[in-house]
DNA sequence: TTGACTCGGTTCCTTTTCAAGACTTACCTG
DNA sequence: CAGGTAAGTCTTGAAAAGGAACCGAGTCAA
C-alpha cells in the first residue's frame, strides 16, 4: 500500500502531517500564489499579470486553496458578477513558512547588495529575520536540538 | 520578461527569495526526501523504500539537491562504490521551512486524535510547536504584522 | 563457481501536467 | 455599437512523472 504507487491526491490520507500539507500547497505555483495574496493581491487578472502563471493553471490553484479554506473567494461586484481571493485565517497561518522560505533564499542566495525585500516588525520597529522559536521556552530550535516521536495520531507501521 | 514565459529554471534570475527559494526546493517530492532526511534517511534505496517515489525522479531530486548544496554526496564504502546522502548546513537550515509546514498541517488536519508526530525541544525539554519570531525582539510575529519594502537587492520593477 | 542478493542507479513506455495564447461571456463606457 | 475589462475556458504541443524491468560491480553462501 505505501510500496505501490502514491496518488498526490492520496497524500491527505497519510499519517503525515508535511505530506498533508504539501498536498494542499505543495505546488510550485501555489506558494508563489501566496505570496502574492500576502502582498495583498486579490484579483485573477492581477495574480496572472504579476505571475506570468497560466491562465489555467490559475484557475486550478485559485479553486484548490478555496476548496482547502486557503483562500475565500467574495464576490465584491454584483453585475457582472466579479470576485476576488482573500486569505482566510488558515491561509495566513502558513505566513511562517513563506518567511521562512524568502529568508532561507535571502541567506544562500542573495547577491552581495543584500535582500531584495527587507521585513520590519511593526511591534518592535526593526528590520528582522525568522527565527524558529520553541512555543513553549521561546528560544530559538535548531534541527539537531529536536527529538522526533510518534504522536498520539500516529498509525502502525511507518514512524515516519 | 517577466510576462512571456518562465522556466523554473529562470527562477533562480528573479529578484525574488521566494522564487529562488523554490527553485530548489519547489517541488513536491523534494521536501519529502528533505523530511526524511531529517529523520536520518541517507540511502537511495531507503528514501525509495519509504517514499514509493519513481527511482528515476528520486535520481533527479538527489542530483539537484546535491548540486544546490543542500545534500552532500558522500562515499561510505569503497569496494563496490556505494554513496550516501547527507544534510549539508545549508539543508539543516530548511528545518524552520519544514517544521512551519508539518505544525501547519497538525494544526489544520489532525484528526481528534492528535498530531501523529511530537517535538521535543531537547533544550528545554518540553513537545512544542514552532512559532514564527523576531530575530531583533524576539517576540512572535504574525503575517500582518510585518511591513513589506524593497532592500537593497531589489530590482526596478516589480517591487514585489 | 554458480546462483542469489545488495545497492545505486538507468531505460523504456504510458499517463499527467504544464505553457502559451486564442477564445468566451457578461457587463460597462464613450 | 465599437472597444474595453474581468474572470475564466479551450486547444495544442512539450515536458515531467509514474511503473516496472533491467544493469553492473561486488559480496555472500554452498
Amino acid at each position: 500500500m505505501e510500496r505501490s504507487g502514491m496518488r498526490w491526491d492520496d497524500l491527505d490520507r497519510e499519517a503525515c502531517s508535511l505530506a498533508r500539507a504539501l498536498a494542499v500547497v505543495g505546488d510550485r505555483w501555489t506558494l508563489l500564489v501566496l505570496r502574492e495574496a500576502f502582498l495583498r493581491v486579490r484579483r485573477f487578472d492581477e495574480f496572472a499579470a504579476r505571475l506570468g502563471i497560466a491562465r489555467r493553471v490559475l484557475a486550478a490553484r485559485l479553486a484548490h486553496l478555496t476548496a482547502e479554506g486557503v483562500l475565500e473567494k467574495v464576490q465584491y461586484e454584483a453585475r457582472p458578477p466579479r470576485y476576488e481571493y482573500r486569505l482566510t485565517e488558515k491561509g495566513l497561518a502558513l505566513y511562517p513558512v513563506i518567511l521562512s522560505l524568502v529568508h532561507w533564499g535571502d541567506a544562500h542566495y542573495a547577491g552581495r547588495a543584500g535582500p531584495p525585500l527587507l521585513h520590519r516588525h511593526r511591534a518592535c520597529g526593526h528590520d528582522f529575520r525568522s527565527v524558529l522559536a520553541c512555543s513553549v521556552c521561546g528560544e530559538a530550535v535548531e534541527a539537531r536540538g529536536v527529538e522526533v516521536r510518534p504522536g498520539p495520531g500516529a498509525r502502525r507501521r511507518r514512524p515516519a
